[in-house]
DNA sequence: TCATAATCGGAGTATATAGTCCGAATTAAA
DNA sequence: TTTAATTCGGACTATATACTCCGATTATGA
Protein backbone atom coordinates (compact mmCIF):
# COMPACT_ATOMS: atom_id res chain seq x y z
CA UNK A 1 0.00 0.00 0.00
CA UNK A 2 1.15 3.40 -0.25
CA UNK A 3 1.83 5.64 2.50
CA UNK A 4 -0.14 9.48 1.53
CA UNK A 5 0.28 9.31 -2.81
CA UNK A 6 -0.74 7.19 -5.69
CA UNK A 7 1.57 4.57 -7.07
CA UNK A 8 1.44 6.90 -10.03
CA UNK A 9 2.85 10.33 -8.22
CA UNK A 10 5.16 7.75 -6.15
CA UNK A 11 6.98 7.17 -9.73
CA UNK A 12 6.75 10.73 -11.05
CA UNK A 13 8.78 11.73 -7.90
CA UNK A 14 10.86 8.86 -7.99
CA UNK A 15 11.32 9.81 -11.83
CA UNK A 16 11.33 13.73 -11.26
CA UNK A 17 14.02 13.67 -8.70
CA UNK A 18 16.25 11.02 -10.75
CA UNK A 19 15.95 13.52 -14.14
CA UNK A 20 17.27 16.34 -12.00
CA UNK A 21 19.91 14.50 -10.29
CA UNK A 22 20.92 13.25 -13.76
CA UNK A 23 20.15 16.52 -15.52
CA UNK A 24 23.61 17.77 -16.83
CA UNK A 25 23.95 14.38 -18.94
CA UNK A 26 20.75 15.68 -21.44
CA UNK A 27 18.21 13.16 -22.38
CA UNK A 28 17.61 9.99 -20.77
CA UNK A 29 16.10 7.16 -22.00
CA UNK A 30 13.07 5.39 -20.56
CA UNK A 31 15.36 2.15 -20.97
CA UNK A 32 17.70 3.41 -18.51
CA UNK A 33 15.74 5.37 -16.12
CA UNK A 34 14.01 2.39 -15.75
CA UNK A 35 16.66 -0.24 -15.09
CA UNK A 36 17.64 3.13 -12.63
CA UNK A 37 14.78 2.78 -10.55
CA UNK A 38 13.90 -0.89 -10.78
CA UNK A 39 10.11 -0.09 -12.53
CA UNK A 40 9.02 -1.80 -15.39
CA UNK A 41 10.42 0.30 -19.07
CA UNK A 42 6.78 0.43 -20.51
CA UNK A 43 4.78 1.55 -16.57
CA UNK A 44 7.58 4.54 -16.04
CA UNK A 45 7.46 5.56 -19.41
CA UNK A 46 3.45 5.65 -20.05
CA UNK A 47 4.27 8.07 -16.34
CA UNK A 48 6.37 10.02 -17.66
CA UNK A 49 4.40 10.53 -20.96
CA UNK A 50 1.62 12.27 -19.11
CA UNK A 51 4.45 14.59 -17.03
CA UNK A 52 5.55 15.95 -20.94
CA UNK A 53 1.56 16.42 -21.19
CA UNK A 54 1.18 18.33 -17.90
CA UNK A 55 4.58 20.82 -18.84
CA UNK A 56 6.79 19.38 -15.88
CA UNK A 57 9.49 17.35 -17.87
CA UNK A 58 10.29 17.66 -21.65
CA UNK A 59 10.86 14.42 -24.42
CA UNK A 60 12.39 13.94 -27.65
CA UNK A 61 11.72 10.93 -29.89
CA UNK A 62 14.44 9.36 -31.86
CA UNK A 63 17.82 7.99 -32.02
CA UNK A 64 19.94 10.22 -28.67
CA UNK A 65 16.43 10.78 -27.20
CA UNK A 66 14.62 10.57 -24.05
CA UNK A 67 13.20 13.05 -21.15
CA UNK A 68 14.63 15.47 -19.32
CA UNK A 69 13.61 18.22 -16.97
CA UNK A 70 10.88 21.19 -18.44
CA UNK A 71 11.44 23.77 -15.82
CA UNK A 72 13.92 25.38 -13.42
CA UNK A 73 14.44 23.05 -10.62
CA UNK A 74 14.51 26.11 -8.60
CA UNK A 75 10.90 26.38 -9.24
CA UNK A 76 9.61 23.47 -8.99
CA UNK A 77 8.80 22.22 -5.64
CA UNK A 78 7.52 18.44 -4.65
CA UNK A 79 3.99 20.12 -3.94
CA UNK A 80 3.55 21.12 -7.46
CA UNK A 81 4.09 17.58 -8.84
CA UNK A 82 1.77 15.91 -6.12
CA UNK A 83 -0.53 18.74 -6.76
CA UNK A 84 -0.63 17.99 -10.33
CA UNK A 85 -1.13 14.68 -10.48
CA UNK A 86 -2.87 13.50 -7.27
CA UNK A 87 -4.77 16.77 -6.77
CA UNK A 88 -5.14 18.06 -3.37
CA UNK A 89 -7.86 15.60 -1.94
CA UNK A 90 -4.85 14.25 0.42
CA UNK A 91 -4.31 17.79 1.71
CA UNK A 92 -8.48 18.48 2.63
CA UNK A 93 -9.92 15.42 2.69
CA UNK A 94 -11.14 13.81 6.22
CA UNK A 95 -8.55 11.33 7.82
CA UNK A 96 -10.93 9.10 9.03
CA UNK A 97 -13.06 9.41 5.92
CA UNK A 98 -16.20 11.87 6.70
CA UNK A 99 -17.73 13.21 3.94
CA UNK A 100 -18.98 15.83 6.24
CA UNK A 101 -15.80 16.39 8.04
CA UNK A 102 -14.70 20.20 7.93
CA UNK A 103 -14.08 23.40 10.58
CA UNK A 104 -17.63 23.80 11.18
CA UNK A 105 -18.42 20.01 11.67
CA UNK A 106 -15.32 18.44 12.97
CA UNK A 107 -14.83 14.83 13.39
CA UNK A 108 -13.28 13.26 16.41
CA UNK A 109 -9.32 13.76 15.29
CA UNK A 110 -10.08 17.22 12.76
CA UNK A 111 -8.31 18.93 15.23
CA UNK A 112 -5.48 17.11 16.31
CA UNK A 113 -5.26 15.88 12.29
CA UNK A 114 -5.24 19.63 11.08
CA UNK A 115 -1.25 20.59 12.48
CA UNK A 116 -0.15 17.55 11.07
CA UNK A 117 -1.42 18.12 7.75
CA UNK A 118 0.08 21.46 7.27
CA UNK A 119 3.21 19.99 8.75
CA UNK A 120 4.04 18.10 5.46
CA UNK A 121 2.16 20.38 3.09
CA UNK A 122 4.86 22.70 4.10
CA UNK A 123 7.73 20.62 3.53
CA UNK A 124 6.68 19.43 0.51
CA UNK A 125 6.33 22.92 -0.48
CA UNK A 126 9.64 23.86 0.67
CA UNK A 127 11.54 20.71 -1.39
CA UNK A 128 12.37 22.28 -4.48
CA UNK A 129 13.65 19.61 -7.35
CA UNK A 130 16.56 21.88 -6.98
CA UNK A 131 17.60 20.07 -3.86
CA UNK A 132 18.38 17.23 -5.76
CA UNK A 133 20.35 18.44 -8.10
CA UNK A 134 24.44 16.65 -8.01
CA UNK A 135 25.88 20.28 -7.26
CA UNK A 136 23.81 21.05 -3.75
CA UNK A 137 25.30 17.77 -2.80
CA UNK A 138 22.81 14.92 -3.12
CA UNK A 139 23.06 11.12 -1.73
CA UNK A 140 21.44 8.94 -4.19
CA UNK B 1 -9.02 8.51 -2.67
CA UNK B 2 -8.12 8.10 1.08
CA UNK B 3 -5.38 10.15 2.81
CA UNK B 4 -3.32 7.71 5.03
CA UNK B 5 -6.11 4.56 5.67
CA UNK B 6 -7.73 1.90 3.36
CA UNK B 7 -11.06 2.43 3.07
CA UNK B 8 -11.91 -0.47 5.15
CA UNK B 9 -9.95 0.82 8.19
CA UNK B 10 -11.88 4.35 7.76
CA UNK B 11 -14.66 2.66 7.89
CA UNK B 12 -13.84 0.75 11.10
CA UNK B 13 -12.77 3.75 13.00
CA UNK B 14 -15.73 5.79 12.04
CA UNK B 15 -17.85 2.64 13.64
CA UNK B 16 -15.75 2.10 16.27
CA UNK B 17 -16.47 5.90 17.14
CA UNK B 18 -19.48 5.68 16.81
CA UNK B 19 -20.37 2.21 19.14
CA UNK B 20 -18.08 4.11 21.87
CA UNK B 21 -20.51 7.12 21.54
CA UNK B 22 -23.84 5.17 21.91
CA UNK B 23 -22.56 2.85 24.10
CA UNK B 24 -24.16 3.14 27.05
CA UNK B 25 -27.54 1.72 24.76
CA UNK B 26 -26.32 -1.75 24.77
CA UNK B 27 -26.50 -3.34 21.01
CA UNK B 28 -26.63 -1.46 17.93
CA UNK B 29 -28.04 -2.90 14.84
CA UNK B 30 -26.09 -2.98 11.61
CA UNK B 31 -29.27 -1.15 10.05
CA UNK B 32 -28.79 1.63 12.39
CA UNK B 33 -25.17 2.16 12.37
CA UNK B 34 -25.56 2.08 8.51
CA UNK B 35 -28.49 4.76 8.44
CA UNK B 36 -26.46 7.00 11.06
CA UNK B 37 -23.00 7.00 9.18
CA UNK B 38 -24.61 7.00 5.92
CA UNK B 39 -22.87 3.60 4.49
CA UNK B 40 -24.22 0.32 3.22
CA UNK B 41 -25.83 -2.09 5.39
CA UNK B 42 -24.01 -4.88 4.21
CA UNK B 43 -20.83 -3.43 3.74
CA UNK B 44 -20.45 -1.71 7.34
CA UNK B 45 -21.67 -5.27 8.64
CA UNK B 46 -19.08 -6.59 7.24
CA UNK B 47 -16.63 -4.79 8.31
CA UNK B 48 -17.85 -5.26 11.66
CA UNK B 49 -17.75 -8.55 11.63
CA UNK B 50 -14.01 -8.85 10.89
CA UNK B 51 -13.61 -6.50 13.81
CA UNK B 52 -15.42 -9.29 16.10
CA UNK B 53 -12.67 -11.54 14.71
CA UNK B 54 -10.11 -9.03 15.78
CA UNK B 55 -11.16 -8.94 19.50
CA UNK B 56 -12.49 -5.40 18.98
CA UNK B 57 -16.08 -5.11 19.24
CA UNK B 58 -18.80 -7.76 20.11
CA UNK B 59 -21.44 -8.84 18.06
CA UNK B 60 -25.12 -10.59 19.42
CA UNK B 61 -27.17 -12.43 16.54
CA UNK B 62 -31.01 -12.68 17.03
CA UNK B 63 -33.59 -9.85 18.09
CA UNK B 64 -32.14 -6.72 19.84
CA UNK B 65 -28.82 -7.88 19.03
CA UNK B 66 -26.61 -6.06 17.22
CA UNK B 67 -22.80 -4.62 17.87
CA UNK B 68 -21.31 -3.10 21.03
CA UNK B 69 -17.18 -2.15 22.65
CA UNK B 70 -15.57 -5.31 23.68
CA UNK B 71 -13.06 -3.57 25.31
CA UNK B 72 -12.31 -1.00 27.86
CA UNK B 73 -12.49 2.37 25.46
CA UNK B 74 -9.78 3.62 27.89
CA UNK B 75 -7.38 0.83 26.60
CA UNK B 76 -8.08 1.10 23.04
CA UNK B 77 -6.12 3.74 21.06
CA UNK B 78 -7.03 4.72 17.63
CA UNK B 79 -3.50 3.48 16.88
CA UNK B 80 -4.55 -0.21 17.74
CA UNK B 81 -6.94 -0.45 15.46
CA UNK B 82 -5.40 0.61 12.45
CA UNK B 83 -2.66 -1.70 13.10
CA UNK B 84 -5.21 -4.17 13.45
CA UNK B 85 -6.39 -3.19 10.02
CA UNK B 86 -3.74 -1.92 7.67
CA UNK B 87 -1.27 -2.76 9.70
CA UNK B 88 1.92 -0.60 10.13
CA UNK B 89 3.09 -0.42 6.67
CA UNK B 90 1.97 3.43 6.86
CA UNK B 91 4.13 3.84 9.67
CA UNK B 92 7.54 2.35 7.97
CA UNK B 93 7.15 2.68 4.32
CA UNK B 94 8.77 4.78 2.12
CA UNK B 95 6.69 8.07 1.51
CA UNK B 96 8.36 7.98 -2.39
CA UNK B 97 7.40 4.24 -2.59
CA UNK B 98 11.17 3.74 -2.47
CA UNK B 99 11.98 -0.28 -1.53
CA UNK B 100 15.30 0.29 -0.40
CA UNK B 101 14.38 3.80 1.47
CA UNK B 102 15.93 3.46 5.07
CA UNK B 103 17.83 5.21 7.71
CA UNK B 104 21.30 3.88 5.89
CA UNK B 105 19.96 4.53 2.38
CA UNK B 106 17.48 7.30 2.72
CA UNK B 107 15.13 8.90 0.03
CA UNK B 108 15.30 12.34 -0.61
CA UNK B 109 13.07 13.09 1.67
CA UNK B 110 13.57 11.02 4.11
CA UNK B 111 15.03 12.78 7.33
CA UNK B 112 12.06 15.42 6.22
CA UNK B 113 9.18 12.99 6.15
CA UNK B 114 10.37 10.89 9.65
CA UNK B 115 9.09 13.88 12.20
CA UNK B 116 5.88 14.07 10.78
CA UNK B 117 4.91 10.24 10.16
CA UNK B 118 6.16 10.29 14.20
CA UNK B 119 3.86 12.98 14.73
CA UNK B 120 0.78 11.17 13.47
CA UNK B 121 1.87 8.04 15.13
CA UNK B 122 2.18 9.48 18.71
CA UNK B 123 -1.28 11.66 17.98
CA UNK B 124 -2.86 8.18 17.30
CA UNK B 125 -1.29 6.63 19.92
CA UNK B 126 -2.13 9.05 22.34
CA UNK B 127 -5.85 9.20 21.29
CA UNK B 128 -7.88 6.33 22.92
CA UNK B 129 -11.84 5.34 21.92
CA UNK B 130 -12.77 6.79 25.58
CA UNK B 131 -12.11 10.82 24.21
CA UNK B 132 -15.35 9.67 22.35
CA UNK B 133 -17.67 8.89 25.03
CA UNK B 134 -20.72 10.92 26.09
CA UNK B 135 -19.50 11.63 29.20
CA UNK B 136 -16.00 12.78 28.78
CA UNK B 137 -18.09 15.62 26.22
CA UNK B 138 -17.76 14.26 22.24
CA UNK B 139 -19.38 16.75 19.42
CA UNK B 140 -21.21 14.42 17.18
C1' DT C 1 18.81 7.64 -47.79
C1' DC C 2 18.64 3.97 -44.72
C1' DA C 3 19.12 1.62 -40.33
C1' DT C 4 18.60 2.29 -35.65
C1' DA C 5 17.00 4.05 -31.38
C1' DA C 6 13.86 6.24 -29.06
C1' DT C 7 9.03 8.22 -27.60
C1' DC C 8 3.97 8.15 -28.52
C1' DG C 9 -0.45 6.41 -27.97
C1' DG C 10 -4.16 3.31 -27.92
C1' DA C 11 -5.89 -0.83 -26.47
C1' DG C 12 -5.68 -4.42 -23.72
C1' DT C 13 -4.96 -7.46 -19.16
C1' DA C 14 -4.34 -8.23 -14.10
C1' DT C 15 -5.16 -7.41 -9.51
C1' DA C 16 -6.75 -5.42 -5.38
C1' DT C 17 -10.25 -3.01 -3.24
C1' DA C 18 -14.88 -1.81 -2.70
C1' DG C 19 -19.37 -3.03 -2.40
C1' DT C 20 -23.80 -6.19 -3.04
C1' DC C 21 -26.93 -10.11 -2.51
C1' DC C 22 -29.13 -13.49 -0.13
C1' DG C 23 -29.98 -17.61 2.43
C1' DA C 24 -28.77 -19.91 6.91
C1' DA C 25 -28.22 -19.63 11.76
C1' DT C 26 -29.43 -17.58 16.00
C1' DT C 27 -31.93 -15.30 19.61
C1' DA C 28 -35.68 -12.77 22.11
C1' DA C 29 -40.10 -12.12 23.00
C1' DA C 30 -45.05 -12.71 22.20
C1' DT D 1 -43.77 -22.80 19.97
C1' DT D 2 -43.99 -19.51 16.56
C1' DT D 3 -42.65 -15.18 14.66
C1' DA D 4 -39.75 -11.46 13.89
C1' DA D 5 -35.30 -9.33 14.08
C1' DT D 6 -30.82 -9.75 13.74
C1' DT D 7 -25.85 -11.34 12.66
C1' DC D 8 -23.11 -14.67 9.91
C1' DG D 9 -20.81 -16.11 5.93
C1' DG D 10 -20.03 -17.28 1.28
C1' DA D 11 -20.30 -16.08 -3.33
C1' DC D 12 -20.82 -12.74 -6.40
C1' DT D 13 -20.23 -8.06 -9.14
C1' DA D 14 -18.24 -3.42 -9.97
C1' DT D 15 -14.70 -0.24 -10.21
C1' DA D 16 -10.35 1.89 -9.92
C1' DT D 17 -5.65 1.30 -10.17
C1' DA D 18 -1.69 -0.81 -11.76
C1' DC D 19 0.68 -2.62 -15.38
C1' DT D 20 1.71 -4.70 -20.31
C1' DC D 21 1.94 -5.05 -25.29
C1' DC D 22 2.94 -3.49 -29.63
C1' DG D 23 2.64 -0.92 -33.85
C1' DA D 24 3.14 3.98 -35.49
C1' DT D 25 5.85 7.93 -35.47
C1' DT D 26 9.93 10.63 -35.12
C1' DA D 27 14.74 11.88 -35.12
C1' DT D 28 19.81 11.01 -35.50
C1' DG D 29 23.82 9.81 -37.61
C1' DA D 30 26.50 6.89 -40.72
Amino acid sequence: MTVLFSRKCEYALQGILYLAEKQYMGNISAEQIATDLDISRDFISKTLQSLVKDGIIQSHRGKSGGFSLARDPNSMSLLDIILIIDGNSVFESCVLGLPTCSAESPCPVHDKWGPIREASRKMLENTTVAQFQPTTGSAY
